[in-house]
RNA sequence: GGCGCAUUGGUGUAGUUGGUUAACACGCUGCCCUCUCAAGGCAGAGAUCACGGGUUCGAGCCCCGUAUGCGCUACCA
């Protein structure tokens, strides 16, 4: 059977980077080993699981270029399925039933409680091996259903051996069976659990290379252990690092919030490709070294082989809203912003303008070489989408804001240019062909004979007729501007009040 | 507590079977370019390769230990 790969994310919340890594690595290897790429929708934790969270995953996904094949599965959809097995798996004897009162848990404290648990079983020398149902007859375990009494079922795990596994990125791994407690199946509710559920729709979709990230490591010798129940063939796995806080802690949505969302990247005026080159290196490099990847780049040099074993950083200042994420991710994104193809980068901006309001039809057929030609030269210092709205907006409206500092800099410090200016708008507009060369020759000859500095002139009409204290050559600025709008707002006089 | 995994400049990463001054990218500093800001060019700061032992003529690479971090240890996923 040809390669299958999936990602199988819960939708409990919108889709976190280190998800959308994942789904990435497993996209790549489908792609360089002409494999398939599945989606699976781990929804079985019917509270957490959302709609709009699994709308969002797609969103995330689509919005990567990560398209999967054949139908998405919903977990949830097999929950008979994953009951019956388990049902098949105690008439066989290999699991049991549980009649065990159940222990609820806060969800608040669970991780303590479930280390103190351990910690006390461990003192009192509690092997994993002591649940007294383990042995009680088939005819009574039947008998105390058949009455009614609720009951959980656990996997029947051996008193002696290990599991042993191969896994791509971490080598080989033993886990003693003494270090695994009977895993629940189905809880009293007849509620499948997770280690059942994946197992069973991974042999289903005819998974053949799981890949995830490496907090399931230990979890996978329990998955073993049920595919051999089961009667499966395993599957190969492959771990990746995790993706860590500034401080080495857990990267989590509810401490770090949107940072850590792919949707945030999305509205923030992040170039899906940029993006995903970003990811891509985090925890995997290509071998020649080279940081700035397209698409088939990226596949033709992907290999799991090459994913190292440490988790990565991810670098970004809290309550800084100029290092609000890593920095490298931006200088990446700048990277696409200004050398990608035009023709790709167009219908982003459009998006962005049209989002704004700052969209017209005639930039589409019309005016398509002016706007190709701003794009050019006002792309060539952006960071993001955002700012062809934001820093751009003068290009695209009149209706554009003055920037006090650069008012303040360029144009109150010397109230000559109260006069200048409109003297440049006059000059600006006697001009018969209007370029960035006559535009550039006549305020040079402005300045020469006001016997100003040039840079005077300069910087005064870059505040004035964009609002702004930086941007490209004045002189292209002009030309993109064009004669008319020049000399209104050369002449407008606007930021002085 | 047990088990597992990890540890190369601030961050992401390279470092082939152990062999001269530990490489690249982001970020940072300075200079050049220049009408501003970027970009670009040049130069530079920043790592006793977590720490301690050991093996070896020689270790970031091998072995042992320690520390720290993370993960798992649930009738969560």
């Amino acid at each position: 059977m040809s390669l299958r790969v999936r990602f199988a994310p819960s939708p409990t919340g919108y889709l976190h980077i280190g998800a959308a890594r994942s789904a990435l690595f497993n996209w790549l290897y489908a792609q360089k080993t002409g494999g398939k790429f599945l989606l699976r929708i781990e929804d079985t934790d019917l509270q957490r699981s959302t709609e709009e969270s699994t709308v969002s995953i797609i969103e995330g996904l689509k919005w990567l270029g990560l398209d999967f094949e054949e139908e998405m599965v919903f977990q949830s959809a097999n929950a008979a399925k994953h009951r019956a097995a388990a049902n098949k798996l105690v008439t066989e004897g290999k699991a049991y039933r549980d009649f065990t009162p159940k222990r609820e848990r806060d969800d608040a404290t669970v991780k303590q409680g479930v280390a103190d648990r351990a910690r006390a079983h461990a003192m009192e020398g509690v092997d994993a091996r002591s649940n007294p149902y383990r042995d009680v007859s088939k005819d009574e375990s039947d008998q105390r259903a058949a009455a009614g009494e609720p009951f959980a079922v656990r996997l029947k795990i051996p008193r002696e051996g290990k599991t042993r596994f191969e896994d791509i990125v971490y080598g080989v791994q033993d886990r003693d069976y003494s270090e695994i407690e009977d895993l629940v199946l189905l809880r009293s509710d007849g509620h499948p659990l997770y280690n059942l559920s994946v197992v069973i729709d991974d042999i289903d979709m005819g998974i053949t290379h799981v890949i995830r990230g490496q907090d399931h490591l230990t979890n996978t010798h329990k998955q073993i252990l049920l595919y051999g129940a089961l009667g499966a063939e395993v599957p190969r796995f492959a771990h990746l690092p995790l993706i860590l806080a500034p401080n080495k802690g857990k990267l989590s949505k509810r401490k770090h919030g949107e940072v850590v969302s792919l949707t945030t990247y999305r509205d923030r005026g992040f170039i899906p490709a940029a993006f995903r080159n970003f990811l891509a290196l985090l925890g995997w490099a290509p071998p020649d070294g080279k940081e700035i990847l397209s698409v088939d780049e990226l596949v033709e040099q992907f290999s799991l082989e090459a994913i190292h074993r440490s988790p990565a950083v991810f670098n970004f200042q809290e309550n800084d809203p100029r290092h609000w994420t890593d920095e490298k991710a931006l200088w990446m994104n700048a990277e696409y912003v200004r050398n990608m193809p035009v023709e790709e980068l167009l219908p982003m901006v459009k998006a962005e303008l049209r989002a704004n309001k700052l969209w017209r039809e005639e930039y589409d057929d019309n005016d398509r070489a002016w706007f190709v030609k701003t794009l050019d030269l006002i792309r060539q210092r952006y960071h993001t989408l955002k700012d062809f709205s934001e820093q751009g907006r003068a290009y695209f409206s009149d209706d554009f804001d003055f920037d006090e500092a650069a008012v303040n800099k360029n144009l109150r410090k010397d109230p000559r240019l109260r006069e200048l200016l409109p003297a440049l708008a006059d000059r600006l507009e006697e001009l018969e062909t209007f370029t960035a060369e006559t535009a550039e020759a006549a305020l040079r000859k402005l300045a020469e004979e006001s016997e100003v500095k040039a840079g005077l002139l300069i910087n005064g009409s870059r505040t004035m007729l964009t609002g702004q204290a930086v941007g490209p050559s004045m002189f292209e600025v002009f030309d993109i501007l064009g004669q008319k709008r020049s000399v209104e707002r050369s002449r407008s006089g606007v930021p002085w009040f």
